[in-house]
DNA sequence: AACGTTCTGGACTGATCGGTCAAAATTGAT
DNA sequence: ATCAATTTTGACCGATCAGTCCAGAACGTT
């Protein structure tokens, strides 16, 4: 058999994580990747082929994780406590004030130009859509949410508000800032409103 | 006297501005610049000094320029009518599907990175909050939204639902998803709503 | 212990990067 | 027409880029 890996693939990618959030893809060199993740050039190149396949998987990884903590942040308390939670989880300079959401920034920096990272981005916003939109259900019918709403466009409203919170807690805005844009675009969901 | 220029540079810039705003700063080549903008090498330098000065020109003149497109739309009919135009303004794949915001661009790309690049985003940020929340007052006071409002809260509000829309957009999304998001966050500022 | 296999480290490659330089070209003033 | 000033042009620079190559080290198997 043969000589066995010396780094772990999965630390190897957190690293490229952090390293893609803060300083994006196009101003990540190989070199700053292979001296945060700790592996040798052609380790990188072996395991993922080349600098875009190691940020399609480091994409990939992001989001997953970024999911997993919505999903839980989003259970908290009552439907517009637990759509607030997963508006700001992992959010506000507390964390690391450089770091940005992989998400956003892919989205930012390619728009529509790479098919690969266009579809996965995709799938990621439209499986927390359907997250968000199945607490909002879930909050009419517990009776805390107005029973009006379209709850798959409120879904797709709460993902365009999560955007605009990364890029303000990007920008440098404070996590009261952000909790309180964060409420009051909330307003317009609880409880019933007359219609004008 | 000495010959003069044979460029515009406010045409030279506007070009520079389209250039910025789809590929951002890194992934911008001098190259791609001087070809787009249509001049030469030397003229580049001579005028803005370097890249990063012609980015951070390029930017007060988007700052500039994006800030009056939003003042006349948010002039239109009622303040939520208003609010929702200046949301929307120059929004949408209807303009340039890879055209993005040069403001949320440098944003997302530089963080708080850049002393100077930070410097032109917050007091962009700023106006953009104040024009958000004069419109609020007005409309409070014309009896059209929500009197108990934190206008200045509501501001900063819209300038992170604004952020959000921009980066939906350049992810993809139609204008009428980008409407709909926009309608849905306003709900909470229209008429007078029963405290929970 | 010897072998085959795989991984590691570092030198290397052509391309491209942002930026500079010197000479030619073009102007208004005299 | 000549001159001083300034722009343009295109060649050029060192640095850095993503990616390749190869020799040697380290492993499991036998």
């Amino acid at each position: 058999m043969a000589r066995p890996s010396e780094f772990d693939r999965d630390e190897a990618i957190a690293s490229a994580i952090k390293v893609f959030a803060r300083q994006g893809f196009a101003a990540a060199s190989t070199s700053d990747l292979l001296e945060r993740m700790g592996i040798a050039r052609q380790s990188l190149y072996g395991a993922f082929g080349d600098k875009r396949g190691l940020f399609l998987e480091a994409l990939r990884r992001y989001a997953a994780g970024s999911l997993e903590q919505m999903r839980e942040a989003l259970a908290e308390g009552t439907a517009a406590e637990g759509i607030e939670a997963a508006l700001l989880v992992g959010l506000g300079p507390s964390d690391d004030v450089e770091s940005g959401c992989l998400g956003v920034g892919s989205v930012v920096e390619f728009s529509r130009s790479d098919p690969e990272i266009n579809a996965l981005n995709d799938a990621a916003g439209e499986t927390v859509v359907a997250a968000f939109a199945a607490r909002v259900r879930n909050g009419v019918e517990a009776g805390e949410l107005d029973a009006g709403l379209d709850t798959d466009a409120v879904g797709r409203m709460l993902l365009v508000l999560r955007s605009g919170l990364k890029v303000a807690a990007r920008g440098g805005a404070s996590k009261s800032e952000l909790r309180d844009a964060a409420r009051l675009a909330l307003r317009g969901l609880t409880s019933i409103r007359p219609r004008r």
